[in-house]
DNA sequence: AGCACGCCGACT
DNA sequence: GTCGGCGTGCTC
């Protein structure tokens, strides 16, 4: 699905009619197995056709599962089948357009059902708890309380508190748990006290849909106006790539779009990237909006997302932001998707079922028939492919808001220069000046830890990591071993385990020695390091920049600065270390740099002072840097297209990545060559493999891997059609842990 | 995936 | 003499 909207590959029909004999289930379960499950329906009870999306507890094997009806039949005669236990839902969980959607999803990733439903749902809902209520709850006084008032003690809580509720009452209202939040600290063991003696008393408030106070905001540009006007002014189906840099204010579009969209009493949801979602990011929206805006992202606990989840699929929840897994949301009465910073790798779950949420988000749209917003000041290859065909609308924004222009770009040869932990001279100076005026200074490094390899300098060794097929990252500034691949750790040897050297030394450069290095060289000035090292918690970016404020000062880090908060001191962004990059085997690899230069460069000078961008490199000459200085991020794209149009890949061609690892290469190879083996030797697909991958060890597991490779979707898709049931069959899968995916987003 | 059943080593 | 190793086979 990486290109096309909801190619009607796979069709959404649905079971053929039921004939005679006694009724039974179909079942879903969340298994690695292709097939449904046939039950009888739960003792007493009846299963027509609407039942299916309902769930039911069975038994299977010596266990109990959670399933959902897919289907209902009849069994043969002869056939004794299980009696499913109960059933979890009196009416469907999933079903219309969300459920139809899954279906979709199933077919186009070949994955079982089971495991696409287990994927959609919350983990609560999964285990077959009930669909949590979405009740706000408010509290009152009884006809006691109300009597007893009086009595109270002045100056108590629990006075204080009959008090507030005695207004509430007085408006002819009761007051709900938020506002009690709002209103008094500590209301809750006032209130347990109160509701002992039967003074006070808790009930379920009916939900009222809010009105939408929209809040003032900049009045857009004639850009801005027409992208709106684009978005809102359709009917039904349409996918709107709006393409922006930086500061060109796409999130103003998407809130007038939704605007719009709640005015006409319609769902919008709006997905992010994991690490877009900011607390002001939420703030603007909820302000602008006036209304609840329902957030899923993973730093919410199980009962919590059920609770949006519940409150969306009744139609409640009227705005959800949200990252990858938002896109399962139900959404009964939807009128808007935006996907956020869509060319943003973490939109694809790169285990289990491997799906895309901005392609998922895509086909739903269609399904749903509403419009579709796809935003980005770097839009990925596929989506840009589609606006140039004409698949897609191009919205474009050209002009940054207010008085912020676009950062200058200096290309830093730093060939015959020398080096001090990474950094030239002229970058040092550079990063001087601008803390001397007050600024602040963002060096970028796409590696974590101290150094990327420990070298033995007199006879070349360098340490590995034990179970994977690549060197330990050095950290703690040089005293531990870390694989980035397996989590493994280790204290770094003293002497070198092979020829007995003390020379061992950390060779090339990553965030932590930058952060030591620039520490020493600017000792007055804060320097702030931030990677997953540092920033585990979700809070924990917050609580940092909030140190680093407004005073000059050195922030160093790697991909997880490139978005997200305004940083308006900023003036310099230092790129060390792209060169890696720049000559990865990886197909996607040039994409990837291009994007994160771009959104990092975007980082300098969102404020009124000029910014600056400084990239590092070996290799000024380099194709992508020339384009990409010289003619910004369409003409790379233009040229990059090009490439992948006469390399045969995406979105030029469709892929499937069919993934093996066991603890003998042999198995792996086997089961992959069995697979190879299952398609039709005429079937118009590319194979390539079984090769090795290209970290062919990781975690003690020896990885291979098959790619099929096809000029159109629709041939693919049939050989996956046909190949897929019968690997499960196959002997050589036994030994063997494998995993499809389709539309790879890259060949590791 | 889990879980049972099933045949071969070091232990109360 | 048993507890337990993980190979393989099945689950409506």
């Amino acid at each position: 699905m990486s290109s096309a909207p909801a190619a009607p590959v796979l069709s959404l029909e649905s079971a053929p009619a039921p004939a005679p004999g006694a009724p039974t289930v179909q079942v879903a379960l969340p298994l690695p197995l292709p097939q449904l499950f046939d039950y009888a329906p739960p003792p007493g009870s009846l299963a027509g056709a609407d039942s299916i999306g309902r769930r039911v507890r069975v038994p299977f094997g010596s266990r109990e599962l959670v399933g959902v009806v897919a289907g209902v039949g009849c069994a043969d005669a002869d056939t004794l089948l299980r009696d499913a236990r109960e059933w979890l839902d009196p009416v469907p969980l999933l079903d219309g357009e969300v459920w139809r959607s899954l279906q979709w999803l199933a077919r186009y990733t070949h994955a079982p059902l089971g495991e696409v439903v287990s994927t959609a749902l919350p983990a609560p809902l999964r285990r077959g708890e009930p669909v949590p209520d979405t009740h706000r709850w408010g509290w009152r006084l009884t006809a006691d309380g109300d009597a007893q008032r009086v009595r109270q003690r002045a100056g108590t809580r629990p006075q204080r508190l009959c008090q507030l509720l005695a207004d509430a009452a007085g408006r002819g209202t009761a007051l709900d748990e938020d506002q009690l939040d709002d209103l008094m600290d500590d209301w809750r063991s006032a209130a347990r006290a109160l509701a002992k003696r039967g003074l006070v008393e808790r009930m379920a408030q009916v939900h009222v849909a809010p009105v939408p106070m929209l809040g003032a905001g900049p009045v857009p540009n004639a850009e801005q106006a027409d992208a709106v006007a684009a978005i809102t002014g359709g009917t039904g189906f349409g996918t709107f790539l709006l393409d922006g840099v930086t500061g060109s204010g796409k999130t103003e579009v998407y809130l007038q779009a939704i605007a719009a969209c709640l005015a006409r009493g319609r769902q919008a949801l709006v997905l992010v990237p994991e690490i877009g979602l900011t607390p002001q990011t939420l703030a603007r929206f909820r302000t602008r909006l006036g209304i609840p805006v329902h957030v899923l992202h993973s730093g919410l606990n199980d009962n919590e997302r059920a609770r949006v989840w519940a409150a969306a699929t009744r139609g409640e929840a009227q705005v959800i932001v949200g990252t990858r897994s938002a896109v399962f949301t139900p959404l009964p009465n939807a009128g808007l998707i935006v996907v956020d910073e869509e060319h943003d790798g973490s939109y694809k779950q790169q285990d289990g079922i491997r799906y895309h949420a901005r392609d998922f988000a895509l086909v739903r749209a269609k399904a749903l028939d509403i419009p579709v917003v796809l935003g980005s000041a770097t839009p990925s290859l596929e989506s840009l492919h589609n606006a140039r065909s004409g698949r897609y609308v191009h919205l474009r924004l050209k002009q940054r808001a207010g008085e912020a222009r676009p950062p200058r770009v200096r290309v830093l040869d730093v060939r015959k220069r020398p080096l001090r932990d990474g950094l030239s001279p002229e970058v040092l100076e550079g990063i001087a000046e601008h803390l001397q005026r007050g600024h602040q200074v963002l060096v970028f490094k796409n590696r974590r830890g101290y150094a990327p390899v420990l070298l033995c300098h007199d006879c070349g060794w360098t340490a590995p990591c034990r179970r994977c097929d690549a060197p330990m990252t050095v950290h703690a500034g040089g005293r531990r071993l870390q694989c980035h691949h397996c989590g493994a750790r280790q204290p770094a040897p003293l002497a070198c385990p092979d020829c007995g050297s003390l020379a061992l030394q950390p060779q090339g450069i990553g965030t932590e020695r930058l952060e030591e290095h620039l520490g020493e060289a600017f000792a007055d000035y804060p320097v702030i390091r931030i990677d997953r090292g540092t920033t585990n918690r979700r809070d924990a970016l917050e609580s940092q920049l909030a140190r680093l404020g407004d005073q000059p000062g050195i922030l160093v880090g790697t991909q997880i600065l490139a978005k997200g908060h305004d940083l308006p001191r900023l003036t310099l962004v230092v790129v060390v270390g792209i060169d890696e990059g720049l000559f990865s085997a990886d197909f996607r690899a040039s994409e990837k740099l291009a994007q994160q230069l771009i959104q990092v460069a975007g980082r300098a000078g969102r404020a009124t002072d000029p910014g600056e961008v400084w990239l590092q490199t070996h290799h000024p000459g380099h194709p992508l840097l020339e384009t990409l200085v010289h003619g910004g991020y369409h003409a790379f794209a233009d040229a990059e297209l090009q490439q992948r149009d006469a390399a045969g890949f995406p979105p030029f061609a469709y892929l499937a990545l069919l993934r093996a690892e066991a603890q003998q290469v042999e198995h792996a190879n086997a089961m992959l060559t069995a697979v190879r083996g299952l398609i039709a030797e005429d079937a118009p697909v590319e194979r390539f493999g079984p090769m090795p991958a290209p970290m062919p060890r990781r975690a003690g597991y020896q990885r291979t891997q098959l790619l099929l490779s096809a000029p159109r979707r629709q041939p693919l898709h049939a050989v996956l059609d046909a190949m897929v049931p019968r690997i499960h069959g196959l002997p050589e899968a036994r030994k063997v842990r494998w995993s499809l995916d389709v539309d790879p987003m890259d060949l590791y």
